[in-house]
DNA sequence: AGATGTGAATGAGTTCACAGCT
DNA sequence: AGCTGTGAACTCATTCACATCT
């Protein structure tokens, strides 16, 4: 592979995995091959950006017929790196990292949580699902060990930054912020911030105004 | 108020909640006053989007001095919908509900759950929180009861599209999807999802490659 | 004929740079 | 002098339309 990477749009990115899903759902139908058009039907997505989005990797189609769902598929795959299993570890086990750890989606998927950690003496050694709560002192080992690379950074707000240090420290190479701070971030780990508020505010200034809207994307 | 909010974009939307943050942050620090480009400054943000994004509404600053923190706050919050209560409904209490309904996030916010409603008889009656979770029948009245319009969708994917519509017909006029699906979405409801694993892919893309990275935006 | 892959055209979003106010 | 508010320039993203291949 050859790409660099960071030439890539997010957006482009993250439609990417949108389309994985929505071929995924019509191989599990026994569907075997599927042109742009009508996938962009079934799933109210643009023919022509899917074409473009795929077109910054490659040809994947065959003219005249359409694409080969297996195939591409397994190409988009090894595209996203979704073909190596990828350890994770949960900083902060509160109700949201607990969720997390819990959350039945990463079964069977290549994402896996290998351990959660917490500086709280009282959560602590709890039994989280499969998971035992380790200290966070232990970071660096637990990572190092498990070979994890990406890091959920779920601790409150104000020391949210102080984590993603420990972490960047400890070796993690991308983290997903749950925390609502603008994280002053180490330039070589991906840092992404996932936020629930932010998301609410959205629908709220919507709901100011009672037409119609759609939001659209991701 | 009366600006078309269809016509803004969510990108300018979410920027502003950030800004917002910040403003906050400061002014929990004593401070009173301050120029784009310092704001800028203190939490990476550009000055002239800052600005820019800030004239879709209107002038909120003093030419030659800067922005007086109380009322740009003020003036945000309003423009946001954040000076009125938003009751929301958690539907589906599994793991990410219950974590939702716990989120002590919402604690001294404007956003409330006021219910948490689940189709499995083994999860209704639980106590979640400060909440019992109630059959999901009741939908239709608790929404009208509660003046709930914002809905938290955290059912598994294969109910969501169904579980969607019941809240669409119950009143519910914002709705936040954490479900990996693409819904078939109403029109008229103002519908956003919140995708784990798309986020986790992005990850897993940029990890491919050991170069330094940074997405920033929301 | 039919669908892909792609340059060209359009549209959206961001940055620049400065006029205008305090 | 200093900082806002904003048209103009620029960059990024999406859509169009067609040449190209099966």
């Amino acid at each position: 592979m050859s790409f660099a990477s960071g030439s890539v749009s997010p957006l482009t990115l993250n439609r990417l995995s949108v389309y994985l899903r929505c071929l995924r759902r019509l191989q599990s139908q026994g569907i075997e091959r599927i042109s742009s058009k009508d996938l962009a039907g079934e799933f109210r997505l643009s023919a022509a950006q899917f074409r473009k989005d795929l077109a910054q990797f490659g040809e994947f189609g065959i003219r005249g017929i359409g694409y080969d769902l297996n195939d591409l598929i397994e190409r988009l795959e090894r595209l996203l790196g979704l073909d190596i299993a990828h350890h994770m570890v949960v900083v902060g086990m509160g109700n949201l990292g607990r969720a997390l750890v819990r959350y039945p989606g990463f079964n069977g998927s290549n994402f896996q949580i290998v351990a959660g950690l917490d500086v709280d003496p009282a959560i602590v050694g709890l039994e989280i699902g499969s998971l035992k709560v380790q200290p966070f002192e232990q970071l660096h080992q637990i990572v190092e060990r498990a070979g994890a690379r990406i890091g959920l950074l779920a601790v409150p707000a104000p020391v949210a930054q102080s984590a993603y240090e420990n972490m960047v420290a400890a070796g993690i190479r991308a983290v997903l912020n749950f925390a609502p701070v603008r994280l002053h971030h180490h330039a070589t780990v991906y840092t992404k911030n996932v936020d629930l508020k932010i998301n609410l505010e959205e629908l709220s200034f919507f709901l100011q105004s009672p037409d119609q809207s759609q939001p659209e994307a991701l």
